[in-house]
DNA sequence: TCAATTGCGTTATGCTATAACGTGTGCGAT
DNA sequence: ATCGCACACGTTATAGCATAACGCAATTGA
């Protein structure tokens, strides 16, 4: 699936995401971006929706933000589930994949009847440089 | 760490919860318990906190509610991570424990040298009832 | 040309969670 | 005993996150 074409929001919101240091709520995103005309919430969120649909940006579920996608060539998504460490100091987060993760979660999912479609793996605590 | 004797408004939130067949919002329980005096969505909220503290209590962060341990007895999640699937026809939230994802992410963690202290993994689909 | 789709802007509303204040109760230390 | 402290509780207000519902404009394809 390639990505189509962004529309001025979505271009607007994914440069803002795409520059951020860590991830962002959506109402901070809407203040990044007041000078550029954004005057409600509904004008990110919708882009938003579109940006997590093309799979170039990630919700990250426990913190309630957005973050662009780390590894937006490889097209690792189709193949397998994504996991985020988010440091609770700094805020940065770091994208992986595990393919043992992926494969151990698959096994429970299938040898239990269910159909995932959504999956949510979030590790919070802190980073290297932040544990000190 | 066992759990201490719960105060009463913990104990009515923890009956609804344990009443209940699916996961629950804090404001559902809320209109749940009205009847029982209760007002307020903190009088949930500082439920909940201490019921998350004793482990009796799981939030799920992708859905925004509230579901009791399934596994209250043996403490699994002394030694490992909890994972759930959760049905988005009939609401139904499956809690599992696997060691071999356990064991792989801790790998990465330690790797990366980041240390992990809450840790969220929540599948949403379909259940094997619902996936007909 | 007409209908369907998509993006956009605006206003209003709903859902989720916490801040800040004060009250009362139990319990150990002085 | 009474002081101080910790903790649960109640209430009001506010903050933060997300969507409903309306209408308009541009695009596309029949
Ligand atoms: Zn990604
Ligand atoms: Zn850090
Ligand atoms: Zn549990
Ligand atoms: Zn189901």
């Amino acid at each position: 699936m390639t990505t189509p074409i962004l529309t001025k929001n979505q271009s607007l919101v994914f440069d803002v995401l795409t520059k951020a240091e860590a991830p962002l709520s959506a109402y901070t995103i809407l203040d990044k971006l007041r000078d550029h005309g954004f005057r409600a919430p509904l004008q990110v969120y919708r882009a938003l929706d579109k940006l997590l649909e093309y799979g170039v940006v990630h919700r990250l579920e426990s913190i309630n933000s957005f973050v662009a996608c780390a590894h937006p060539d490889e097209n690792c998504h189709s193949h397998g589930l994504v996991a985020f460490a988010i440091c609770e100091s700094c805020g940065q987060v770091i994208e992986f994949h595990d393919h043992e993760v992926d494969h151990r979660l698959m096994h429970w999912l299938k040898s239990h009847k269910f159909k995932a479609e959504k999956s949510t793996i979030e590790i919070r605590g802190h980073c290297a440089s932040c544990a000190a």
